[in-house]
DNA sequence: ACATAAAAGTGTACCGGTTCCACTTATGTT
DNA sequence: AACATAAGTGGAACCGGTACACTTTTATGT
């Protein structure tokens, strides 16, 4: 383990001063000659010397990270995510530095003071929902938040880019409607999320426009983690008049609500139509495949990124951006058209 | 967009020296009256101070970040590889700084040289293979460098952290054999990698142990990425006495072998009996339920992190860690008993 | 040959913390 | 009452880069 070479030993062995091996760093920052440019650039070769990034950040903290806070990663929708917000960050020249809340308060204000701390140019976020007074603060310290999949309405001063919940929705209700559905249950994200409500918003508007009835008893809200999803479905075969059809809106809790299907010796879609918002390989290996609500993830990353790097172009325009990106219903055979018995 | 206060902002407010805050900030670096303490304190939540973590890291460079580089994240392995480091990192106080490398010789070496600048205390990687110099260079650096999943033969003082590859391939190939099958085909990572190796090896030792004939044309190795294992899959079905049962062992492959297995209409475990390298959720939907070898990631990950920080500690001992993890069998639907046609 | 401008290079303050050392004041001992 | 000791605080150097203001060297024009 050697000594780390700094600066000063790389202008003392080139025997120029350090201002020159600045320069030599930072190309347009000043003149140097050609040959002595060869010199110290193979005196920085020969040392083994790398500038270091924290003595940098210290004199204007410059836009070289990026937070990414997401509820967690074995999550494949989150890890697509993540692993495309990474790849356009990279592109740029950005880390990033990867948090996970696992959807709790407490852990995700540790996080944003941590990222507080190391002064991030901006944080990617799918917020729990709380603290709003460190997302506030966070925005007044001149960090560029941007809420990705889902977006807290009492924060309505925050960048947001998240597909179009209420549309997706409603096309793959109107879808199964027009399969001659008439009793369509959906899972959906906690009331609390935007998500949810939105998706909710899109099934009613679909119900509503089909003519069918709204039953209460078919909406279920489920938490993001844990057993909820399960438990969601196990409830909605159980009521007197059991759907037909199922919209499995919540994302995070797919392979449960399904594996609870299964297990329950449910036929789909014999007995149950399915459509899910999920994009993964997997859901394409299932028998039968399911026909599912595609979300466009790098797109969500590109935007993200592209937000969240924003403020150093200089987006004085004060509004907030709120992207919305369309989803894209992909049909496979998990879904049955019914007779219609009119 | 405040700008943001300093130590000396604090101080100036508190009535008191920078040396003072800094204690208040650091509690057992000095003593501090209580009653400073808590003004001092009361002046930073007014002022809304939050110490700077590059200013910090530039005394002594602490180990509060964490490399983590790793192919793709989309992959399901490595994400729930990436959830389990940094829920574990996190549990230290630690950062983890996400680096991809798409499995790209290129692209990791310079997600090598930004955390040399960045100096990072310690990196988990699955290393492509190459970059030798640059791995040496950072371990002349004293940086802790953990290998998981993966090794590189040449550079025998890394540690590793990895299941025991050649034994998961040996007992699955065992249990197949067990169950009359003669003909058993194999899909593995590339042969330049240990992994693939390893696999192999187990294979081929379990064939031996059974007695049965090893033919080449029934061991296929693909590349981590891109089309390749479907390839390997169907190329195996193609040829004169193809076989009934196929260890997948190319973890990162095995959504596309069983999409190209699926499309050719292959009934599993009719026709061909399936043991794949996975261990997600998923495997346990699809019809039939996959029979697997499941990766404890949790235990690579705690491993992972717990060497990458162990030089901290002073872990001096010289001597290089290889940490293999059994990696459990688990039987579920996808692999047929044969009558012994003897 | 000389004025003059451009290029090359140097010295040093600064970024925002941490920490060593010196200094003042309070407490305790005999 | 005299003095040793410890608690509390302040001053300033330092970490490793960056950049401004300034000096020295080289090139250009007439």
């Amino acid at each position: 383990m050697q000594k780390q070479p700094t600066i000063r030993d790389v202008a003392q062995a080139a025997g120029v001063s350090v201002a020159v091996v600045s320069r030599v760093l930072n190309p347009g920052s000043g003149p140097v000659a050609a040959a002595t440019r060869g010199r110290v650039n193979d005196v920085m070769k020969n040392l083994g010397y790398h500038p270091r990034t924290a003595a940098r950040e210290l004199k204007y903290g410059p836009p070289t990270t990026l937070g990414l806070l997401l509820a967690d990663v074995s999550n494949p929708f989150f890890a697509r995510l993540a692993d495309q917000v990474v790849q356009e960050a990279h592109s740029r020249g950005i880390q990033v530095l990867l948090m996970t809340t696992q959807e709790d308060d407490q852990l995700e204000s540790e996080r944003l003071a941590t990222l507080i701390e190391r002064r991030v140019s901006g944080i990617i976020a799918t917020p729990t929902g709380n603290n709003l007074a460190i997302w506030k603060q966070l925005q007044d310290l001149g960090t560029e938040v941007v809420f990705v999949d889902r977006s807290i309405p009492s924060l309505p001063e925050v960048d947001v880019v998240s597909i179009d919940n209420f549309e997706s929705a409603r096309s793959a209700t109107a879808m199964l409607a027009a399969h001659g559905h008439r009793r369509i249950g959906i899972i959906s994200g906690p009331a609390s999320s935007t998500t949810g409500r939105d998706r909710i918003a899109g099934y009613r508007q679909a119900l509503e426009t089909a003519g069918l009835e709204q039953d209460e008893l078919l909406i279920r809200h489920a938490a993001f983690r844990g057993p909820a999803g399960g438990d969601a479905a196990s409830a909605l075969l159980s009521i007197e008049e059991p759907p037909t059809a199922l919209v499995v809106a919540n994302t995070a809790q797919v392979t449960e609500v399904l594996r609870r299907l299964s297990h329950a010796g449910i036929d789909i879609p014999g007995t149950l139509s399915v459509i899910v918002f999920e994009d993964s390989p997997w859901t394409e290996l299932v028998t039968p495949a399911l026909t599912i609500v595609r979300q466009p993830i790098d797109l969500l990353a590109r935007h993200s990124v592209q937000l969240a790097l924003s403020n150093t172009q200089g987006k004085t325009s004060g509004k907030p951006s709120v992207i919305r990106v369309a989803a894209e219903l992909v049909e496979r055979s998990s879904v049955a058209r019914l007779q219609l018995a009119k």
